[in-house]
DNA sequence: ACGATATCAGACAGATCTGTCTAGTCTGCG
DNA sequence: CGCAGACTAGACAGATCTGTCTGATATCGT
């Protein structure tokens, strides 16, 4: 059996699984944390390099421009908030799809309350880029993509008669969930957003 | 009877009756326009002052800094946006407070369709000012304390239990509306953000 | 006419930003 | 050993940003 490396450029697989740089990763991890925490326009490259302790060369030998670092924090985002609830939602398979959307606003309205939470990711990158052609808004739709049609799925699953309305409503809920634990009391959304729930869901199955 | 120019620093009256510097005014305007469109860090000074054919030292002779105008930025929008909603709600004083919630809402949702809508400028503000403690946060936080209270207010008189659950529900569905308004398809959020209040308002009295 | 005030045009300083480039170091593999 | 690739340190260019300052011009009340 041949060891990662010894495939070399022999096809997707052997490209999907090639070890990152540990200078990109570090690159990418300070980004991230100072791009969410900051906002993109206010963080430098200058101050992401000298936190993730790694030479301008090597920085710009991994991402052209600021541009595509910034697309790649949140493509990381996309992918790993997906991979977050679907593992959520995978783990309560057996559930009934009602009970697995209230987990999943659970969930959500959980991690909005943690030190640090300043709000969607998403949201406040679309605040920052104007231009919906923007790879950055992109990503943006895609991820508002991708939960539109999950809450459709589950609502469907759940026996909405119409799963699509519901889960232009559910996606209300979310983003005011999102901002509102930015803006406002984490704690006592989290009864807030229950109380949504209980009036928008279909009821539980007697 | 004295005209207004007459009366000089006679008290608080003459004070908020002065007129204000045209120049200021168009400074006001541009920088309205631009950091609504394209964020506050986007927009340099020397932009402002350019397309509001204005000379730098007049400028900085009516803000201290870009920080100032920033916040004037934004407590013009709280004052706006409070004075067209008091408005509404004062030409439907006669009808019931259910229907006047759902005319605000309405009126939003219009709002949010128009050309140029970029989402709510406190949400887009607060994604690029981190501290709570900034003026602009402080603005912003104003600015929810009163539609919070108003939403709690009419829902009061509209017969709802409890007004203070159901105005942290409205909040959500205001928030979700302006973020979907922007990133989502406004014209049918319309109906998603009706349907979402005939599910969360106590029903109409019969 | 005169003085106060507002405004304009634009140079300037100092900081910061993005992105390029040079030159040297370290590491692992054949 | 010897080489290739990844990395480091930091100078540099060119643009842009905030804020200050000088000096000229226009307006307006008295």
């Amino acid at each position: 059996m041949p060891t990662k490396d010894s495939v070399r450029s022999a096809g997707p697989a052997a490209t999907a699984a090639r070890r990152e740089s540990p200078a990109r990763r570090r690159v990418l991890d300070t980004a991230t944390a100072l791009f969410y925490a900051e906002g993109v326009h206010a963080v430098g490259i200058d101050r992401i390099i000298a936190e993730a302790g790694v030479a301008k060369a090597t920085f710009y030998s991994h991402f052209p421009a600021k541009q595509q670092l910034v697309h790649a924090y949140l493509d990381e985002q996309y992918r790993g908030q997906r991979a977050l609830v679907d593992a959520l939602a995978e783990d309560l398979a057996g559930e009934p799809a009602r009970e697995v959307l209230l987990r999943i606003f659970a969930a959500m309205a959980e991690y909005g309350g943690q030190a640090g939470f300043r709000g969607c990711p998403f949201i406040n990158a679309a605040a920052e880029f104007p231009d919906a052609a923007h790879p950055v808004r992109q990503t943006v739709q895609a991820h508002r993509a991708w939960f539109h049609g999950l809450m459709a799925d589950l609502l469907g699953r759940a026996g909405d008669p119409h799963p699509e309305a519901g889960a232009g409503i559910l996606m209300l809920l979310r983003d005011g969930l999102a901002v509102g634990c930015y803006l406002d009391d984490p704690a006592a959304l989290r009864t807030v957003v229950e109380d949504a729930l209980e009036r928008v869901l279909p009821p539980a199955k007697a």
